[in-house]
DNA sequence: AGACCTAATCGTCAGGTTGACATGAAGACT
DNA sequence: AGTCTTCATGTCAACCTGACGATTAGGTCT
């Protein structure tokens, strides 16, 4: 398939970034507005191409810092996979590499070099179809969704969209969030305090949810949870 | 970053598959032996070029077509993600998207168009580098492994290396080579029979693994596997 | 200060699931 | 007929889960 004169074809490849973080309550994506074309204008997932001589993950932390400011350095980038379908860009053929992380509060993007602006949105706009994003990037994001839901049932996750230190209920805050139902306080306590190496505690304590003074934790070493904590099954 | 002449790098876009089935009681894959450079003559997991307007997925199936000769319809393909380092074409820059599937026995591979062979090989020949793999092949592999050994345990996935029909003992076998591990006949048989959809009764039997009759049955509907079955620990 | 509120933590208890192991059942082989 | 092999079903204690009650330790209000 090459000494015969055949000669493979080239195409761009892109990286996209799924961001999430808990805004008011609310699941949140970082997006941004597309100031060039194809699409100027419309809001779009973070991400860019990736350069010839470039490892795919370092393309995604370059464009998250390029068009976010944030700094990428300790954020987790996990691969949700590619997506190719031949007409997801209206000019050429584009592979886009999407990778998926998991941030905690407030780091409040400013808009970069490529992008008009920079923002948190409640991802139940985009998914919804409310808001509309560009390409197929309602669809990666979607997935990005599924992917986080699932990886906080059977690993420690959950605390990535903690701060450095966090009370348990403020851990079970970021499960009802994102699986988008209420758990048993108490139940949950009893869970998470007994998986080996999910919390490490600190000793403090604070008052800031109201309330008995919570135990302050932080992140034990552990990055698998077992037993896994299953999803409440409608069943 | 378009308007100002800059113009985004191009690169080759590829697609790799792991296909693993069940010979002999080892888990193994389906290896290619190259017959074009770079790394003519060495094994490679079946794969090649994505075409300017053709679907990831429907490249995958044509390869595996083309190299292979297995009717790949109605074989399961799942994404196991991109693999882009940039030292891993001794060429050139070549992304590429690897695939897994999981095929029953005995579909006998034979060399295609590009490939000068094509077979099963164990696995552990070549996670262990006693039988090395072209470009980052033996990497993909793994990946591939984790991603299957850890669908048997939330996914109704372990039929798919089964025939049509089977009994309870065979499924069990593929948990015991996939998860390298011996499990309890009668547990597993409780907890497999009880997961509601996984499994549909045929009402007929077999004898062929020898001692009396096993019920056959049929796939269920169900793909996804609750509860799950978690792979033992060493704890 | 004392009553009241809120939320964290600790208990209880019934029902389900798991792991370890025993027992009976159905055909093949000698 | 007896034995062998493997399938199928049963038992039981330990553990885990889901649904709640009860207690505790701080704020806040009067």
């Amino acid at each position: 398939m090459i000494d015969d004169g055949w000669v493979p074809d080239r195409m761009c490849v892109t990286v996209d970034l799924v961001i999430f973080t808990i805004l008011d309550g609310a699941l949140s994506a970082l997006i941004v507005e597309r100031g060039i074309p194809p699409y100027a204008g419309t809001w779009a997932l973070p991400g860019g191409f990736v350069g010839r001589h470039e490892p795919l993950e370092d393309a995604a932390r370059r464009e998250l810092r390029e068009e976010t400011g944030l700094g990428a350095e300790e954020l987790h980038l996990e691969q949700l996979g590619a997506f190719g379908d031949p007409e997801r860009d209206p000019r050429d053929r584009v592979v886009t590499v999407a990778y998926l992380a998991l941030a905690p509060d407030l780091p409040l993007p400013t808009a970069g070099t490529d992008a008009r602006a920079a923002r948190w949105m409640a991802i139940d706009s985009i998914v919804s179809g409310q808001l509309a994003l560009a390409f197929d990037h309602r669809k990666i994001l979607r997935h990005g969704l599924d992917r986080a839901r699932s990886k906080l049932e059977y690993t420690s996750l959950a605390s990535a969209f903690c701060g450095k230190e966090f009370t348990i209920t403020e851990l079970r805050n970021v499960y009802e969030v994102v699986w988008n139902t209420k758990l048993d306080p108490r139940n949950f306590h009893r869970k998470i305090t007994r998986a080996p190496g999910f919390l490490e505690p600190t000793g403090r304590r604070t008052t800031r949810d109201g309330g008995r003074p919570a135990e302050l934790y932080r992140r034990g070493d552990a990055s698998l949870l077992h037993p896994p904590m299953l999803m409440p099954t409608g069943s």
